[in-house]
DNA sequence: GGCAATTGTTGTCGTCAACAACAATCTTTC
DNA sequence: GAAAGATTGTTGTTGACGACAACAATTGCC
């Protein structure tokens, strides 16, 4: 809100900058849109950052992050699957992966149960208190799609999603 | 390129799934996409950190990263302006600034010079040096953005600038 | 049977956001 | 005009995260 409030009210006092000339600027927030505009990726980091605060404070009574919901959902859809497999589906390292996995299991959402197939291999599996989380969480998550929504607009969101589908 | 891949393949051979029942999954990567489809915030991190890897690279043999050049172009194009104010416009802590700058003004692209009204604050200002540098950089993160408008297309980009405007 | 590849794990390094504390310097208020 | 409060730049810590490298156990290849 503070980038589109600034760009509202970009003109509606005439300022101080008057007679200011070459002086440095006094008051900071009337920076103006300078050459960043037409830049994908910092409309992009920006809009990501949004987005994840509030999915964060959205989910912020059950504390969970977004990578913690995503490899809670994947495991979720595709129970069994390999923690190799897991980070490769999500794009995060295996390495990572184990701490997150740590984390889960702690909190008994998810089990490691050892692959009789390859014995190398963890097949992963929601607890049956995994299940009923996730369900809360996933009704926490679309309440923060909601609020995507109002932020850049339902067909806008629309838009994003089907330009953005590759990735996912 | 991984997941439009996968995309564009998860039908093409039968594969082995056809027997398997409630077998734990084989292979790894016909995972599905899951419930992970219509989370913007999922498609958005994974299509932001694809950005970002091509803009590091294609900036790669001037050794700058997207923030690096974000902060030179604010600075470039409002000369004068204290740290807190670049700090505010985009959006990053004054702390982490601080690292920035000492970085940019080792490389000689910056200078910090002491203000005259404000003695706490510091005057932002491209050397000559970072001026012609920060050309440059425009020319290769113009570049980029023309890999961005390959990977995405001409118009979806446009479009998607439009939508994040405000975030901009 | 031996050698290369894979899986999970541990550890290190660098980036980045979020805080907290601090000294120097305005600004406000009485 | 002096005291109290706010702001600016700085330093430091913490935690999430990506990138790598090394390792033991296991599997697959030949």
């Amino acid at each position: 809100m503070t980038a589109s409030a600034a760009r509202a009210d970009s003109r509606p006092t005439p300022r101080k900058r008057a007679g200011n000339g070459a002086a440095p600027r006094d008051v900071a927030d009337d920076v103006g849109l300078d050459a960043l505009a037409g830049h994908a990726g910092y409309a992009v980091r920006r809009f990501q950052i949004w987005i994840f605060q509030d999915f964060i404070k959205t989910l912020g009574e059950v504390d969970i992050r977004p990578t913690q919901y995503s490899v809670l959902t994947v495991i979720g859809a595709n129970p069994g699957l390999s923690q190799m497999a897991v980070a490769k589906r999500l794009g995060i390292e295996r390495a990572r992966l184990v701490h997150l996995l740590d984390s889960l299991e702690q909190r008994r959402f998810v089990k490691r149960i050892k692959s009789k197939e390859d014995r190398r291999s963890h097949a992963l599996h929601l607890t049956a208190q995994g299940e009923t989380a996730l369900a809360k969480f996933k009704r926490l998550a679309a309440e923060h799609e909601r609020h995507v929504e109002v932020k850049i607009g339902r067909e806008n969101r629309a838009h994003l999603l089907r330009i953005l589908a590759g990735f996912t």
